[in-house]
DNA sequence: CCCTTTTCACCCACAATTACCCACTGCGGT
DNA sequence: ACCGCAGTGGGTAATTGTGGGTGAAAAGGG
């Protein structure tokens, strides 16, 4: 079980690659072997999955219902962009070129470590992102954590 | 269960380290191995998780829906800055710049047990914290605890 | 069907950061 | 007075992040 955590800003290069930060390896399922799928995320911002955790993702997909036309358009907005990769042995991933369009990525990354998966950002569109949600951290904790866990 | 109390004065250097006092490491406990996570608090201050305090909370913040866009808003706050990090031979850990940033951190900061975590304040922005509460400790006391439990 | 061109995977090298190690000072306890 | 632990400061070596180069495989055109 994954448990990532922290930001990092990284340079993505030419060739479209990206270093997953140590700090995020040593929380990789040794099972995972070096193996992430890469799709498209909520909000503008592309997910990274260990392969242990996609296959848990996997399997909750394949419970939705064929027959149902939100559930087909779910299935087809998650799977289209998403490709399965290996780490070279610098530890780089290779991002498609589309996905990175998608989140308006060129050169600069902010990469997020969220418990059970990786997070790629342009750091500008974090930055407007988090300008636009009106309630500050306190606020949220409150609403969101109804029990005392902090 | 950790139990941590008092408040300590300490200096941090140049490379942004933080002596744990002595008092506080006494109550961490062992299986938790001089390992702890960092963490943007409430307020403008730092948390430190003892390890074993920190996985009970994430087990908690797992429990959260990922498809709810202000449980994700909080996760990534949450997570955003959070660095798991272990004692070096003097017992000291370190903070990474941008938390020492947001709680406007030089050289002084001022230590405190809360419990299940320990804080990091500017003693500064902490006096100004207590300034900025208009009740006093004894009103404060009347409505936070029903029961009688002093 | 073969040759050309492009893309991708693998490899090597450098620079900066980080982690680990050692040394000093002062206070408290014996 | 001495010993030991606690808090503070700094140096060195290994790891990490970043850039580029080369050969093999794939794609496309004649």
């Amino acid at each position: 079980m994954s448990a990532f955590k922290g930001s990092y800003t990284y340079s993505i290069d030419s060739k479209g690659r990206i270093n997953i930060p140590a700090r995020l390896r040593k929380y990789v399922a040794p099972e995972s072997n070096d193996t992430f799928t890469v799709t498209r995320g909520f909000e503008k911002c592309i997910y990274i999955y260990p392969h242990d955790e996609w296959i848990k993702l996997e399997q909750n997909i394949r419970e939705l219902s064929p027959t149902n036309s939100q559930h087909r358009f779910f299935m087809r907005l998650l799977l289209h962009q998403a490709m399965e990769s290996t780490l070279d042995a610098q530890a780089r991933i290779i991002i498609p070129k589309d996905l990175l369009q998608f989140a308006s990525i060129e050169s600069e990354v902010l990469i997020l470590g969220i418990l059970e998966h990786i997070e790629v950002w342009n750091p500008n569109e974090y930055s407007k992102y988090l300008a636009s949600q009106q309630n500050s951290y306190e606020d949220v904790a409150q609403t969101v954590l109804q029990k005392k866990v902090m």
